[in-house]
DNA sequence: AAAACTGTAACTGATATAATTACAGTCAAA
DNA sequence: TTTGACTGTAATTATATCAGTTACAGTTTT
C-alpha cells in the first residue's frame, strides 16, 4: 500500500474539519506533514473524481467537492488507483509442465482479487465524516 | 505485501502436490521460479511454525509438517510476520496543536488494524489443500 | 504588472526488494 | 571416515519504489 492513500484521507478530513474554507497546498501539507508538491499531486487525483474542487491563482487552493459523510475510504482508494494488494513479483510460469507451477500465478491472482474485494467492502464502510467524528471524540474540546 | 508470502504458499502447495516426498530447495525453487537460497529463507520461517519439516544433509530437503487441508493462508501470513498493510510512512504528528494533525496517525493506525483483521478472516478461509484442488480443477489430467 | 496560487515533470537520496554468492554445519552413503 | 549433497544464514549487489525537493509554465486575484 502506497501512502498516497494516507495523504489523501488526511487531507480530506482536514478539509472537512474546516468547512467552507479554501486551503492552499502549503497549509494542507503542514497539517499532513509532507511537501506541498506531494499534496498537489494527490489532490489532482482526487479532483478527477470530484472529491475536491481546486481553484488556481492567488487566493486559490482546495475545498471539498462532496458531503464528507458520503465519501468513503473505498472511493479514495479507487481514486488513488494504487489498487493491487498483490506484490509485483509473481511465482510460477504459465509455460511450465508442472500443473502447480503453471497455474499458481493465476490462482494467486484470484486470491488477491478476493482479498481486495474484502478490503473494499471494509473501506466502503468508513467515511471521511466518520473519521472526523472519531478524531473529535478522541480529543473533546 | 511482501512476496515471501507468495513463495511460501506456492512452496506448500507444491509439497502438497507431491505428498510423502522430501524436496530440496533447488527443486522447489525451480517450480516457484526463484533462487534456492530464497526458498530456504522462507522455509526457515515456516519451519518455526511447524508448517514444514526440514532435513539437513545428503538426500535432505523439506516436507509438510501438517495436513494441507488444515493449513490456512492466515497461518502462513502470520509465519511470514510480514503483517502490516499500513505503509511505513505516516501522516500528522501527535505533538501538533490541530486536533486533526495530532490524532490522524493513531486513527489511521486503527483503520489499518481493522483492515488487517478483515484480511486475516479472508485468508483464514483458504487452505493449502483447497488451493491444490482449485489448481487441479483448472487443468484436469 | 505583480504576487499567490495550482499542475506537472524531473531529479535526488533513502529504503525495500529479489537475486546472488559464500560458507559453516549436518547427514547419508560409499 | 571421507566425500558429496544438502540446510541455515549472512553478506553483497542490482534494481525498483518511495518520498522529498526543485523548477517552472499556466492561472487568477489584486
Amino acid at each position: 500500500m502506497n501512502s498516497d492513500f494516507v495523504v489523501a484521507v488526511h487531507s480530506l478530513v482536514y478539509l472537512a474539519h474546516r468547512p467552507g474554507e479554501t486551503l492552499s497546498s502549503e497549509e494542507i501539507a503542514a497539517n499532513v506533514c509532507t511537501h506541498p508538491a506531494r499534496v498537489r499531486k494527490v489532490m489532482s487525483l482526487l479532483r478527477r473524481q470530484g472529491l475536491v474542487v481546486a481553484r488556481e491563482g492567488a487566493g486559490g487552493g482546495f475545498r471539498l467537492g462532496r458531503d464528507p459523510s458520503g465519501v468513503t475510504l473505498a472511493d479514495i482508494s479507487r481514486a488513488m488507483q494504487a489498487g493491487s494488494l498483490a506484490p509485483s513479483w509473481c511465482s510460477g510460469d504459465p509455460d511450465m509442465d508442472c500443473v502447480v507451477g503453471a497455474n499458481m500465478r493465476e490462482v494467486m491472482r484470484e486470491v488477491f482479487c478476493g482479498a481486495e474485494r474484502q478490503l473494499e467492502a471494509y473501506f466502503g464502510g468508513i467515511t471521511i465524516g466518520g473519521l472526523l467524528e472519531r478524531i473529535r471524540e478522541r480529543s473533546p474540546v
